[in-house]
DNA sequence: CAGTATATTGACGTTAACGTAAACGTCAAT
DNA sequence: ATTGACGTTTACGTTAACGTCAATATACTG
């Protein structure tokens, strides 16, 4: 494990864009420190975009990631009012993910279904061909 | 159970514009009854609707939700070959579930670890104050 | 020191998924 | 006959999430 990472060594390990890296700094998902004018990427940055990513594989905006992120590190830190609000946006994550994964288990549900019925015609067909015929 | 609904009953009902059920009609998710000019949807089209929007809730980009609601339809009649391809990209969907459920799951972990530091944080502000002095 | 690789910012282009508005038809009720 | 409520098509506008240059800087490398 390295320390700090490039912005391409970045964009390989997770199949994207150096443009897309740096898109998520402009939109406030990322602040990477400079050395020089050169971005560098710590650890920390690094699960940031994981989780990130993540939150693309669930079909968030990035507004929603951003805020979902910045909990990570509100839970830390800050005051009573700050603490309860996060909280309160936590349970709204949860139940977003909660009806999600009702509506990927009912999609599963469905897809065996169809797949079933699919299985059935092909050996329907085959054989009626009388593919069994060696 | 109504037989058939106008757009707007199906607007209302999903919580949706009108607008976006045409728009799904000219990208090829919907196709209604035309009595004179006026859609007609069957209880059909109402359930390709629901799917819809299921897919949008975890999602899904249309052309991707635009296929898998034809794979319904594709389970039934269709030559040899075409079944064979959808079952395979029955497999597709379903891999790409699963990766979902587990992006959940992990996300459902993390949003628990946030929510208990934050309220043991909340916890400790406020017994500092001496809120339980009555 | 020229060349190559990698980085930066800036600007414009693109696609998806609708929103919004205009201009018009139709039918029932006043 | 007109007013609403509902529907239609056409067309342009908008936002998100990048892609695609272009011009420039920095750094290593033979």
């Amino acid at each position: 494990m390295q320390e700090t990472y490039t912005i391409s060594e970045l964009g390989k390990e997770f199949g994207i864009t150096t443009r897309a890296i740096r898109f998520y700094e402009d939109k406030q998902l990322l602040s990477p420190i400079r050395n020089g004018n050169r971005r560098v990427y710590t650890r920390s940055d690094r699960t940031r975009l994981k989780l990130l990513l993540r939150g693309k594989r669930l079909g968030w905006p990035l507004d929603e990631i951003r805020d979902v992120l910045n909990m990570y590190d509100a839970g830390h830190a800050g005051e009573l009012q700050q603490l309860e609000y996060t909280c309160q946006k936590i349970a709204l994550s949860r139940k977003q993910l909660e009806q999600q994964k009702q509506d990927i288990d009912a999609s599963l549900t469905d897809l065996a279904t169809i797949e079933q019925r699919c299985r059935e015609r092909i050996r329907s067909i085959s054989t009626d061909r009388g593919e069994n015929a060696a």
